[in-house]
DNA sequence: GTTGATAATTGAACGGTGTTTAATTATATT
DNA sequence: AATATAATTAAACACCGTTCAATTATCAAC
């Protein structure tokens, strides 16, 4: 065949993505294939590689639509103070995470095998996760120069996600349930205290 | 052949293991495969499922055994007090990732396909591993509930692996050379400024 | 319309993967 | 020496990602 109008090349590459979606979150990474994905939509596997180098290439893809989609998300908390929109945003990539675990372990632990590096979209959306955090911290402390706010933006948001990374690997067990909100309110709040200089709140743990 | 006297099962094991180890080491972990370990070793590829159930179970393997050999570096730090113990250790994992990054990654992304658990033996080394940092953590505000601890240690030691990780994803871009250790002292000083309710030691940033 | 160029699509092929199993072979026991 | 036992293997199976020649549908020109 050729050029067959039932759908334009963004079209087929919509119905990929949408479809390896699907197959991961129903049977994870492991279970995703370019022949699945190709029979899902009514191709054949070669014709995948019009539209995607390898996939990997695939993967990628998926991962910037998964950060598009977390970002969405954080956005909603922009109207918030500054110390409740941090602690939003915390809970919310928390619950991201649960919400679509197989999305969000690919966005983490997706590493092509060998030469391609990171697509430069997908790290400009890294540097926005970023940037909402250092606005934050920034608004709770001007004081601070900007080098000390990046640094800062990013060890805290590394602790949240590491809580996650955590959570998900069913690797911790404290006793209560919603002990991840607990060790997410922790890691903030006494962080926080020595970022703003504010002894009298001391952290509940 | 049968019961060759060449090497008993438990040699057969540790050499598949070794083999396996510098395979992920070398071509990382899309480069490991059952019939490579197995020509490594001089035996087919057969042989490693009297030894291993499956190359998940090996992959477990070797996770406890780089576990064994992180643990082994931490001990050492045991001299020191608490504070300068938890910035060691921090800066011990650091440095134990970047020494061994594939068999690093290998150790917080692999995740069974399907049914398979987490083993015990690797359960408890991690639990371990919070011990440590949870006494740390109590030496330095006894007065804490041992809930609080727990919890606290947790939620701190997430932090160090979230640092560790998005370095490891060459996905953080921070000006400095040696960023990464800012970032833990950091999240470190913060955190501790925090639990300890000390208000004049604030962290430089 | 018919022809020819163009581009999309496929199916088969290649070399790889994990895993199972029947057949083989070396050791241990009787 | 004969037999039982257990280790080892080669081959087979069903997958995988990727490539490519062959096919076929569309478009442009005549």
């Amino acid at each position: 065949m050729a050029r067959r109008n039932d759908h334009t090349r963004e079209e087929l590459r919509a119905l990929a993505l949408a479809a390896a979606e699907e197959i991961i979150s129903t049977q994870g990474l492991s279970g995703l294939s370019a022949r699945k994905v190709a029979a899902n939509i009514g191709y054949s596997a070669g014709s995948l590689y019009q539209v995607f180098r390898n996939i990997d290439d695939l993967c990628w893809q998926i991962n910037e639509r998964t950060l598009t989609q977390l970002l969405l998300v954080l956005q909603e908390r922009a109207p918030l103070a500054a110390r409740f929109r941090l602690a939003a945003y915390a809970s919310d990539y928390l619950a991201f995470a649960r919400q679509y675990p197989q999305k969000w372990a690919l966005l983490f632990e997706h590493r092509s095998s060998g030469d391609q590096q990171v697509p430069e979209h997908l790290q400009n959306q890294i540097t926005r996760l970023f940037e909402y955090v250092e606005k934050a911290l920034h608004e709770l402390n001007p004081q601070r120069k900007a080098e000390e706010v990046e640094i800062a933006a990013r060890a805290l948001w590394s602790g949240v996600q590491g809580v996650t990374v955590l959570m998900m690997n069913d690797k911790l067990f404290v006793k209560q349930s919603a002990g991840e909100e607990l060790m997410l309110s922790c890691l903030i709040d006494n962080f926080l205290c020595g970022w703003c200089g504010e002894p009298k709140e001391q952290a509940a743990c």
